[in-house]
DNA sequence: GAATGATAGCTGCCTCGGCAGTAATTGCTT
DNA sequence: AAGCAATTACTGCCGAGGCAGCTATCATTC
């Protein structure tokens, strides 16, 4: 495959790093508003999610899968649980694995925003088309 | 148009926010690995480039450029001007404007880690295609 | 020309997240 | 069985960056 890019023409609104620190750093801020008001975060909403699709169920497991670093998804898990949005088990088998899995309460604050958040990616998806 | 997620039917590893997050997180450190070895971030290699291509050439617009604070894009360029990479000069028609622009030192740190950047650039692009 | 609003850059404050190091547990190797 | 590497969750530390507030300067309006 050839080179894409090349150091003559190399421009940086053409380079995909730069593009998608660019796509990101405009709709996290979005995102965040989004979360909120039902006092969640996007990083807290992430792990929800990794949750509820079972994408990931331990801290090392969504920490990999969200490409965040594991000791500050600690202190993330630390805050869902205290909010009781989260439960802690520790497996019986591997007891160095902690499983997490959404409480009631976690569900009913997914219900709560899903609509918005699906409004707001419709709202970005508009964008293209 | 029809709307393209339905809290029904709701995925995270088909949204929009998810992916463009999780894209970044991923390549965020892969960047910042190109750009340690001559001492620079990867927001720094941002505003170098947004210099270099006259995308923009004050601080507000930076900061709009690749919508990063304006307080915390002040500290970017301290460091920049502290090791005389670029330069600011106090505009003299609109004096609350510090216009900036790159010095030769500048420019040898961007040819420096050019190559490289690109040569990572393409390798990201390979996934694909 | 004075008053008001908008925008420039800058600063302190605080949170989030990355890095490195720790203890506990597992599996592998010899 | 015993040592060793790997992996789990977790912690302290620190820098980056967002937020709110500040002053200075321009533009607009009365």
């Amino acid at each position: 495959m050839a080179a894409y890019y090349r150091p003559e023409n190399f421009s940086a609104r053409q380079c995909v790093g730069y593009l998608v620190a660019r796509a990101y750093n405009l709709l996290r801020p979005q995102m965040e508003a989004v979360f909120d008001k039902q006092d969640l975060t996007f990083s807290q909403w992430r792990v929800l999610m990794c949750l509820r699709d079972g994408i990931a169920s331990t801290c090392a497991d969504i920490s990999r899968e969200i490409s965040h670093d594991s000791g500050s998804l600690t202190r993330l898990v630390d805050q869902l649980d205290r909010r009781g949005l989260i439960r802690r088990t520790r497996d019986r088998k591997d007891r160095r694995v902690v499983t997490l899995a959404l409480t009631p309460a976690g569900r009913a604050a997914i219900a709560a925003v899903l609509p918005e958040v699906v409004a707001h990616c419709n709202n970005l998806l508009e964008g293209f088309s």
